[in-house]
DNA sequence: CGCCACATTGATCCTCTTCAAAGCGTGTGG
DNA sequence: CCACACGCTTTGAAGAGGATCAATGTGGCG
């Protein structure tokens, strides 16, 4: 089946280049990844927090497992604002010893890898490394244009059809680092967490899952998702799959070319 | 009083320098701006369309009036992502040639200046325009952070506090502009544009601001907010003004001083 | 004067929240 | 092997916050 959730086929750097890679061919850069990416990766346990909001940032590559992007408001309501998945890059910024805006909460156990060097040669010499620097900037236009879908689906979409669309934005995002396929993809979050990240209650979220699977577009289990009816559920979503890249047709094949 | 709206006392680099400089000195990079921003700005009136979702991005600064970045579902259910006000920068972005992630609309009349020199001479020497890049990079950084605000109102706040946390925001933007003060500053907008915004009905704003006007915190006039007790409105909405910057205190430093 | 866009109001409905409790699964210690 | 605790899911009932529908007011402007 589709359901390819490898132990750890790929290295740190396949990783990345597999995330960041597509529209912008890696050549010289791979060296400084497989350099600067070697070392072991990190692990903590579940609920901790790297990164807090305000600290500065500190680069780091999701090896595995799940974090989120988080804020919490006086009262204890949260909102979470980003999921972020194997393959995505915390603490990228184009800003020098920029500050956090949110906090980075593990949602599950997770491993991390240092990205510093890489950014620190980024840093140095962005000449000799424009390619990586141009596709952490795709990479960051992408965040922006996630951050938008969220905006729509907290503010104009119902419960129903915010978490439609959000899992069809994971199966594609998790399918882009070769973790599932077209209808499986692994989903390790409890109800509460899928909740802040909806803006909606835990109980809600509950019901509005239970209504998915009433009406058979989704199955979920032991952390696994299935959907049963991607394209009944990309229209009750209005989901449109994320475009290749954030780049023209014009520069897009000037940099396969380049 | 401190209801400064002045009918144009700013240069168009003066606009510019003030929005993106204060912790960033700008010294041989005015000069940059002046000769790319003494053309004269191009206007459009409300309704139009500058720059389109999946367009080439086009970077202009806003010169006068107030414009939206907006996405519309297929039914017609629309969300305002972020509003632009005077002295706002559109369309800058890391990736060359990038496309638009939602549309631009002119909420009010607009006068916008072509920023396309500018982000140019940042492209062709940016070594030289080393402060210039900062303060863009600086900016963005700044609306990545209303990003996320706008999404804590929107998952996780009710009408009331959504409300009183945007009229505090725009209040803290106008002002960093030299639109109005603490209490005072143009609101040009429909209750239908607010209501677009925070992911009300637009009966719902409605009601809304009646409250706070109800509670004696808010008054609105001829296109001009008052906030009659912005401390409360504050505890409301658990409003935090915005850091001076998004950089840490030692490289903040290090910049005034370099 | 009459039009038009915008603001306001009333009534009703429904989505979602809240509170409280009960299932369920898994791991732990006795 | 059972008892128990703990985290997560599920259920019920009640209520609030907002949406929706349909008018009515109001002010600026040709």
């Amino acid at each position: 089946m589709a359901l390819s959730q490898p132990t750890r086929p790929l290295s740190h750097g396949d990783l990345l280049a597999r995330r960041l890679g597509p529209p912008v061919p890696f050549g010289p850069f791979e060296a400084l990844l497989l350099e600067g990416l070697a070392r072991p990766a990190r692990s903590c346990p579940a609920g901790d927090e790297i990164g807090e909001h305000g600290a500065p940032l500190r680069p780091r590559l999701i090896r595995s497992g799940w974090a989120g992007a988080v804020r919490t408001l006086q009262d204890g309501r949260r909102q979470i604002f980003r999921l972020l998945l194997p393959g995505d890059c915390i603490g990228i910024s184009a800003t020098p010893a920029a500050l956090a805006v949110s906090t980075t909460l593990a949602l599950t156990p997770l491993e991390t890898v240092e990205l510093e060097p890489v950014t620190a040669a980024l840093r140095d010499d962005p000449e000799r490394h424009a390619a990586l620097a141009t596709a952490f900037a795709l990479e960051a236009a992408r965040a922006e244009a996630g951050l938008l879908d969220h905006l729509m689906r907290l503010g104009r979409q119902t419960a129903l059809e915010r978490t439609a669309h959000l899992l069809l934005e994971l199966r594609d995002r998790l399918a882009a680092v070769g973790l599932g396929g077209v209808t499986h993809f692994p989903l390790p979050l409890t109800q509460e967490v899928l909740a802040d990240t909806l803006g909606l209650s835990t109980v809600h979220m509950n019901r509005t899952l239970q209504e998915l699977r009433r009406l058979r577009l989704l199955r979920l289990d032991k952390g696994q998702a299935e959907l049963l009816d991607p394209a009944r559920l990309a229209g009750i979503a209005d989901y449109a799959p994320p475009r290749v890249s954030t780049l023209g047709p014009a520069s897009s094949a000037a940099l396969r070319e380049g």
